[in-house]
DNA sequence: TGTACATCAGTGAACGCGCGTTCACTGATGTAC
DNA sequence: TGTACATCAGTGAACGCGCGTTCACTGATGTAC
């Protein structure tokens, strides 16, 4: 299963090689086998083929390691969406189908790897407290629904502007709850994607003003 | 804390008295610690004042335990959704303000042990397959939203009642990923139940024929 | 060029904990004769 | 009415497990003289 070959220790000045090597572990697990539990210090350390201890060489303890394992995460959804716009949008898409393009990443992370995009929602683990200007990597994602929301609506309705920041919300946190009650709902619904892309597609269509028909 | 009185074991016939307690137990321990690895077959013994072996006399085994308590919270949730609906109509309230109450009862319901609502829809304790015709309990949560849109729709645009259904699945879990997410937001935007009220209005009126201005 | 020493990267063994589950039991209450 | 016995409701001790964390250590690599 997991490599059993001994680790060579890293040259002096490299240490730090390590813990990105024990924090894509534990995004790997996070992917794999998602459920909180599973995510122990000890799994991790496993999986990256070094000892328990060796963890706390480079985390301050168990929550340190996982709210940066989840903060990566974040950032990565967040880097998913804004690519999906701007290859859209490099292919001359126009704004809706720019929208879509966003839509389609998002339910593309959540389902291509449910159970880390479960968990990256589910804990009550709080973002460390950082520089408190900094922006916590949870809002980046929400920033990405605004910003996509509020390009739409400048091409689209100028004069509805100013709605930006409702709707970019209420896209947002309405997708997640299909994307998690779907998954939650009783397995004979089948949570099949086309359901979902319904979905989405009616939701799109009653919260943004639609363009002409394509 | 918690008492430490001497059960004295239930009369011949009326060991289920117990099953009770622990389903009560569980339920406690789900509002007020509703971590998943909280509410532990040991930690429910515990809070009834048993000891942990007597719990496989009425469950055989922890998974049945925890799925049983779950489906008492969903049904416990519908309660709430239904009498809120009828308790409205009752006062004499139109379609909007009854939408309105049970909206405000789902909220309340998950405001108020927001630990226990997270459990509810967080685990994967897939409901035990019942006989399979039976209604699995997290729809009867759903059939409640499908219902009260139906019912709005009847009184207020009877041309689109064929919606009820997609409409019902929309405010659902746009709600729940409203609730869900502002749970998880960092806590300087404090989720102060003001702006979910504001958000909840606003999804309302952009998923609802809205009636007359009142 | 040689050697003592500091530093770095990491380890192995052990700790105490709470968990789910199994096992053989106990003691009260009802039933058969 | 008395007594042997079955049944019921529940217990105490023990199991093996994986966990987070601490501790004193090891062995390679660089630095000072």
């Amino acid at each position: 299963m997991k490599s059993q070959v001994k680790r060579a220790p890293n040259a002096r000045g490299e240490g730090d090689r390590l813990r990105q090597e024990i924090l894509d572990a534990a995004t790997r697990i996070l992917e794999e086998t998602g459920r909180e539990d599973a995510l122990s210090l000890r799994g991790v350390a496993r999986e990256v083929g070094i000892s328990a201890p060796s963890v706390y060489l480079h985390f301050k303890d168990k929550a340190e390691l996982v709210s940066t394992a989840l903060d990566a995460a974040y950032s990565a959804l967040a880097e998913v969406m804004s690519e999906a716009g701007e290859t859209a949008a490099a292919a001359g898409a126009g704004p809706w189908e720019r929208m879509r393009a966003i839509v389609t990443a998002y339910r593309r992370f959540a389902i291509d790897k449910p159970r880390r995009y479960r968990l990256m929602f589910s804990l009550e683990y709080e973002p460390k407290r950082r520089t408190s200007t900094d922006e916590p990597p949870i809002g980046t994602v929400l920033r990405a629904w605004t910003d996509a929301v509020d390009a739409y609506l400048a091409e689209t309705a100028p004069d509805r502007r100013a709605e930006a920041q409702a709707v970019g919300i209420h896209l947002w946190t309405a997708l997640h709850g299909q994307l998690v009650l779907w998954h939650t709902l009783p397995g004979q619904h089948a949570p099949s994607e086309s359901i979902l892309i319904e979905l989405e597609q009616s939701l799109l269509q009653r919260l943004l003003p639609v363009p002409d028909p394509q």
